[in-house]
Formats: C-alpha cells, structure tokens, sequence
DNA sequence: GCTCGGTTTCGATAACTGTCGAAACCAAGA
DNA sequence: TCTTGGTTTCGACAGTTATCGAAACCGAGC
C-alpha cells in the first residue's frame, strides 16, 4: 500500500444488483459481511445525525466547518466518525479549496432500506 | 430489579410516530440515540444472517434449535447475538415446551427502513 | 423427584471503539 | 516563504464487545 493520499472512499461493491429484502429470503453470508459494516457506521448516534445533516443538507453536500461545531465533540472525534461513514461507502469526500465537503453516496443507502423493507400486513401474500 | 426472568424484550419506544427520511431532515439527537442501537445490532454480520433468518422463516418464527446449528459459533454466542436483536427491540421470543422461538417485529424495521429511504433521483422535487 | 436436552447467564479474556490532545498535513494569503 | 486556519492522522487510554467454557435455569418425560 503505497500511502493513498487520504480521503479514501472505500466503496463496498457499491453497485452490486440489489438485493431483496431480509424477510423474504435468507441473506447469504457474503452478503451480510458486505452489508453489515454499513449498519455498524449508522449504530452510532453521533454518526446517524452526521449522516442525516450531510445527506439533508441543500445542495446535497455539507462541509466539515458545518458539521464539527453541532457537536460537543473535538474535531479529531468527528473527523473520525466521518471516516467511518467513508470506509463503509456512505458517503463521499471532496476537497475544496480550504474545506472538505462531503457528500452521501444514495447507492449504498437505498440497497439498506430494501434490505430492511417489510411486507406491509395487508399486502401480504405469503 | 427483581430479577425480570429472562427472556425480557425491552422496546425502545416500538410504536413512536414514524420518522421522515434521514435525507430530509436533520434529525434530532433524541432520535439517533434511540434508533442508533437498533442499527448497532444490524452491524454484525452473524445478527444479520440471524435477523434475516428470522424474519424469512416460514410461519414468520425461528426455533434457536435451528438458528444455532447454521454457524460455526457456540450457542451462548448465538444466545448472546439474540438477546442483542432482542435489547434493541427487533425480535421478540416466546417460550414454547423445550424450545424458544424468535419473531421479527416489523414495526422498528419499517421505521429504519423509512429513515434510510432516499428519493429517486428522477421523481425528487427538492 | 430425578434426569435430560435445550437455552440462557456468568466470568474471563482478547480485540475493538470512542474520545482526547499533540502533531502532521494542506491550501490560501500576507 | 512564513504564517494561519481547517482537517486528518497518530498515540494513548477507558469502556465496550465477541467469544468461549462452565454453570445455572427451565420444561418434559421417566
């Protein structure tokens, strides 16, 4: 490894053909090794609000300047937390200028919600 | 505590008003702490396979006397990842004779489903 | 009541995670 | 080039987690 000049996105088979939901088949465990680092980045509160101001944010994008100072956390913290959500593929970095913006990468996040989607009781049709 | 005899399903607000996607709006910090654990229990690969078996299982129930057999894992480390899915209030077990079966509980499913949806890229009016 | 099979709890240990301050890095501007 | 402000990396530490074997628990059946 040849020191990869930070701000790495790792992407975990980002496009892979999307999978059905957890409660109609039986997830195989190549996927469930795939899939769950994702949930482990959004089973931190801190992360999860992280991950919602950046994907709510106008524009799509937030700058860490923005992020650090909503928290009572030092910047090394969310910078940290925010490099989670990197390796897991859920969101994206960008350098500009001065200040580091990131972006949420929708790909990863839509395969999640179909993932956990339920068949809805009255729809049902087992 | 007067010893709650095992088997307790503690449920972090199960029925609360359903939540806008994390794309939309900020959400609070109340809700993250509340919603990060159930992601937290997701974020394993093993709890993952277990959930989805669950949740597939026909009749809609898992008896661990099948759970725990599909992995190379001992069964106080399945027990363990179960009461995991159960703490954060995705499963529910019921005792029945010798054996326990698990259910999901498709209630905070959907709501993390919800919270993860993204709008679609061509129908979005932002 | 005693035993037996299934399941959970307990106690221990190794590995991982969240947090911080210090240091390094990087782009902009004086 | 030197300084400055924003961001990440490094190193350390406390707290949490995954895993196991041993022990306890709980129904069923003898």
């Amino acid at each position: 490894m040849s020191k990869p000049a930070a701000l790495t996105t790792v992407e975990p088979d980002q496009d892979a053909p999307c999978c059905p939901p957890l409660a109609e088949n039986r997830i195989p465990a190549e996927t469930a090794a795939v899939l769950a680092p994702a949930f482990k980045a959004l089973g931190d509160p801190i992360r999860l609000q992280l991950m919602s101001m950046i994907a709510s944010a106008p524009g799509g994008e937030a700058c860490v300047c923005d992020l650090t100072p909503a928290f009572d956390l030092s910047g090394p913290t969310i910078s940290h937390h925010l490099k989670a959500l990197r390796e897991a593929g859920l969101v994206d970095a960008e350098r500009r200028a001065s200040w580091v913006y990131y972006r949420a990468r929708p790909g990863l996040m839509r395969r999640l919600a179909t993932l956990l989607t339920v068949s809805d009781p009255d729809t049902a049709q087992h």
